[in-house]
Order: C-alpha cells, then sequence, then structure tokens
DNA sequence: CATGTTCTCTGACTAAAGTCAGAGAGCATG
DNA sequence: CATGCTCTCTGACTTTAGTCAGAGAACATG
C-alpha cells in the first residue's frame, strides 16, 4: 500500500512535472536545429566520442546516425575525424561554432530552468532544491545496476582506490599487496568483482571469494559517501549473496573494522551474526557469518 | 547564488530523470500507436471532451488533430459525434475497447512506476514520495497562473464558494448578499477578480475593488488548503497590487478576522500596516493599509 | 434571412524520424 | 594473404508529425 502511494505519487508528479518541464526538452528547438540533430549536438557536446558511442548512448540507427552527422558537418558544427586507433572508427567533436551552439543550449537550459523558480521565494527554492536532490538521490540509487568486472580492470581500480582512501584514513588500512591478490581471488573462477558506476563514476563497489569449500567472504564492500542512505549498501550486499551462492558458498563471511558503524549496522540488519575470528587481517576487529541456504 | 545551486540541482534531476523516467514517455508506445496518437487516446480517457478543447489540451492543428481522430476511429478506439448544444462542434469519447486500450497504457505507466521503486526499501520509498510530493507542489506553485474572470462565472463562484465555506467555518462568516455585491464590485471598470486553476480546480482566488478615488480595497484573497505554504498567497497579494495600480488606486486597504493568523502573517511580511477600522464589516477584526506608489 | 463567425474537415504539402539492405574500407586471425 | 568480422556510409524506402489554405456546415446577430 506504501507502494500504490508511491505511485500514485511518482505519476502525479510525472504528468504535471513533464507537462511543465516538458517545455525544458522544447530547449532544443529553437537554436534552428530539428529535435534529433540537436539532441547529438548536446551529446556530443557534453563527451565528444566514436560514433558507435553515440549510436549506443542515443539509441540510433547507423545509417540515421551516419546522416545526422553529416548534417552537423554541412551545418560546420562538427568534425568527423577517422579514429587513429582503428580507422574504421569516427571520432566526433564539436567545432568552436558548434560548442557555441552547444553553449547556447545549455543556457536555455539554465534559463528555462531560472524562468522556473523564478516566482518562488528564496526559501522555497530551497526546499525545491532539497526536494530534487533527495529524489535525485533515491532515483539514481534505485536504476544503478552492478556490473560484473575483473577486479583489475580500470573502473575496478578507481572504485578499490576510492576504498582504499577511505579505509586507509578511517582505521589507517594499508592495501599494500591486497590488488595483487584481489586480482586473483576476486576474478573467476573463484570469486567475482562487481561495480556500480553512475554518470561514469563508480558508486558503490564489493567482491567475493572462496575461502573454503562451500564458505565464501565478502571483500571490497563500498559506498560513495554522496550515496549512503539510498540503500545501495543493502542491494550490494544482496547482489553479492547471490554470486556467491552461483559460486556454490551455503556460508558467507566477511570482516570489518569497529569504526565502520554503517557496514556493521548494515550486515547486523542482513542477518549476519557475530562469529569468532577467523583469517589473520590485522585491520578487522568484528566478523560475521551468514547461511546463505537458510529460507529468506 | 541560491539561484545557480537550485538550478543547477533542477537540472541535473532533470536529466537523470528524464532519463530514467522519459521510459516513462515510452510508455506510450508498444500499444501499436504512434506516440501522438496515443497521447490523444490517453488524453480522451482522461476527460472525454470536444475535439476544440482537446486541440487546446494537446496544442494540435485542426487539420491535424481531425486526422488523429479519423484514425482513432478507423481502429475503433473512439467515436466522435456532434455535440447536441452546438452541431459545429465534435464530442469526442472512447469506445470500450478504445478504453481497454487506455486502461493498458495507464497499467504500463503504474508498472514502470512500480519497476522504479521496486528496489527502494520502504522508508526509501516514503522518502521518495515526500519529496516528490514537495517538488510538485512547488512547482505546480511556480507553474500556476491568475487569470481575470468574471465574479459570477462558473469558475469565480467555484473559488468564492469554498473561500465562503472556510471562512464560515472559521468564524462565522455569513455570505448572504456578498455574490451579487462582487459580481459588480469585483467587475470592471472599477474592480477585478482574478483566480489561479490548476489541473481544472482553482486554487486561490482574490479581487481588488475601488473604495474611493485612487482608493481599493482587497477582496476574497483565498488559498486552497493543501496549496499552503508555497508562497502562492504572496503572488496572489503581488498580483492584486498590480490590478490595483493599474485601477489607478494609490492606496489599498483590507480587513481580515483574527483567526486567519496565517493570513495576517502575509500581510505583516507584505509591508500592509495596521490601520483603525473602516467600513462596516462586521466581520472584520483586524485593518491593514499600504500604499501602492511607495518605492519597494 | 443576409452576413460574418466558429468549428471541423479535406487536400496538398514539407520536413523529420526512422528502417533496411547492401557496399566498401579497415582490422584481426589463422 | 585469404577470410571473416566490424564499422561507417549510401540509397531507397516508410511512417510520423506538422502546416496551410480553403470548403462547407452550423451558429449568432442585426
Amino acid at each position: 500500500m506504501a507502494d500504490v502511494a508511491t505511485t500514485a505519487v511518482i505519476r502525479r508528479f510525472n504528468r504535471a512535472y513533464t507537462q511543465r518541464i516538458g517545455a525544458l526538452e522544447d530547449s532544443f528547438l529553437g537554436v534552428g536545429l530539428p529535435l534529433g540533430t540537436a539532441r547529438l549536438l548536446f551529446e556530443i557536446g557534453a563527451e565528444p566520442a566514436t560514433a558507435q558511442a553515440l549510436r549506443s548512448r542515443l539509441g540510433l540507427d547507423s545509417g540515421y546516425l551516419s546522416r545526422l552527422l553529416r548534417r552537423l558537418e554541412e551545418e560546420g558544427l562538427a568534425v568527423v575525424t577517422p579514429d587513429p586507433a582503428d580507422r574504421r572508427r569516427r571520432l566526433v567533436d564539436l567545432t568552436p561554432e558548434g560548442r557555441r551552439r552547444w553553449q547556447q543550449l545549455e543556457d536555455r537550459s539554465e534559463t528555462r530552468a531560472r524562468q522556473l523558480v523564478e516566482p518562488l521565494s528564496a526559501r522555497q527554492r530551497e526546499r525545491l532544491a532539497t526536494a530534487l536532490a533527495e529524489a535525485d538521490l533515491l532515483v539514481r540509487a534505485a536504476t544503478v545496476t552492478f556490473e560484473q568486472v575483473e577486479p583489475n580492470s580500470p573502473v575496478a581500480r578507481d572504485a578499490v582506490g576510492r576504498y582504499f582512501a577511505e579505509v586507509g584514513q578511517r582505521f589507517g588500512f594499508d592495501p599494500a599487496g591486497e590488488p595483487e591478490k584481489d586480482a586473483v581471488d576476486l576474478a573467476p573462477p573463484r570469486g567475482g568483482f562487481f561495480v556500480a558506476v553512475s554518470d561514469g563514476e563508480p558508486v558503490a563497489c564489493g567482491g567475493v571469494r572462496t575461502l573454503d569449500d562451500g564458505v565464501g567472504e565478502m571483500k571490497r564492500m563500498w559506498v560513495h559517501d554522496g550515496w549512503r542512505g539510498a540503500g545501495l549498501g543493502s542491494r550490494l550486499l544482496r547482489h553479492l549473496e547471490d554470486a556467491a551462492r552461483a559460486l556454490g558458498h551455503r556460508v558467507s563471511r566477511l570482516d570489518t573494522n569497529e569504526t565502520l558503524v554503517e557496514a556493521i549496522a548494515l550486515y547486523d540488519r542482513a542477518g549476519y551474526l557475530r562469529t569468532p575470528r577467523y583469517g589473520d587481517n590485522p585491520f578487522a576487529t568484528h566478523f560475521f557469518e551468514k547461511s546463505l541456504t537458510a529460507p529468506a
């Protein structure tokens, strides 16, 4: 029933908002380009890329994209050059004139947003910003997905690097030698590593490895601090548990440091039970265990 | 600067939200109708209407709408009949089959919304609902506009009826004979009456009349109780002051009852000063006055 | 009841959006 | 270096979306 209420609010909001802000989409109009072309221009401006990447970002047919690019070229707004690394591919970027047009789109969008809040008082604007930021966080968190990656892939190293930085700061964890072990332990066939990426930035990660036959361990669980309180941690944990089951684990263990109180609370909530020390992690002060076969 | 922050939040939200929920728009797809046609179907289903009303709701060209309607008719989804009251007009409604399709769109939208919140915990859903409801209120309030109407038009009577109901309840105001006076006092050339309508419902109203040469009075100021706290009251007041200036008023007066504490606070904030009783309104306990010519 | 107005519809367009089937260049591999 | 694969491009479409200029019926008014 909370469900029904929530979806009703969402839908009510959507109707009203898109009607009023759908106007924002119109901001793509009025720069003398048809919508599709303007959207492409905007996307290139946000991040120059290969034709292929643009196609997947915008979900376009390759023939169609080709024509749109031609049009932008003709208008002197974009340049398409062969990628030196692979000359089948094309690199697309904006010309100075194209960037000027892109800035126009930006300005237009900014103006619309300003017009929207213009009738509101400072306090109301603040309330609106707070509400939208909260909604933004929750919606992003709800739609983020966990991808399995190699532990030594760039995105994984990025995420784990942030994790190390944080635990280094909080309880002096020393990561010496750890990445090398992870590269084997947290990769198939005896482990797995997962990251959640939003807008190109890692926002959470975690891995699972096999300790013993049927016994696994969760490692490197981390959630971006701007993303805490949106349920990413428990989703991550559930995801890791599924992965552990797929690896044949019947029991899952993990350790943590007493300074990570949010993590400890999370493990408690998720049904992990305190257990005596296992292993020789000198930084761990708390140890947990959970059966993965018990009925939820 | 609060401005910049607010617009940044809005734009960040828009990008993320439309990307994820823009999916919601897709819900118009996949029912075997092109987007425009589906949108029309949806609109008819929400409230059957004349072709004219649909045209203005959706902003369509009359020739285009005509063709879209023809298409819905051919597919057996809608019926178009002459309006008995004016046989130039056409009434449009859905057939049972059309209503079934409409329900499909509804279900699809509901499903999307449910999928969105599915990964969230109950508490997070509640937070999301609260945040979106707050944003919804503020955005609606910010985009509502005041329209001048005749004091005895249906929409004005509706709004004033709600006002009377409320002040009747709060301090026993008796509206006997008032509507007849309003019909003259709050209409051009010596007055004006304004309502704000959102989704077909009046959400605020207020009028101005001429007491004396250069002296006006604000009357019937009311804000829907679901809409309080969003700044509608002060916007309404500013709007009425503009109208008063247009009528040549240099001074504006108003009275109110002590039970209406929010209204009193509003008048204080807006620069109205307490003044001795004027007129013979037996229900008024507080009297205010403000110069409309003084520099803001 | 003549005249102007309102409302819907049709015909005749144009531009945008999107699809599909190759062609051709460039790369990767055995 | 032949073969298959990947990536982009072109040509030849179809469908949507939207505009514009009347035509014709129905209403409103003097």
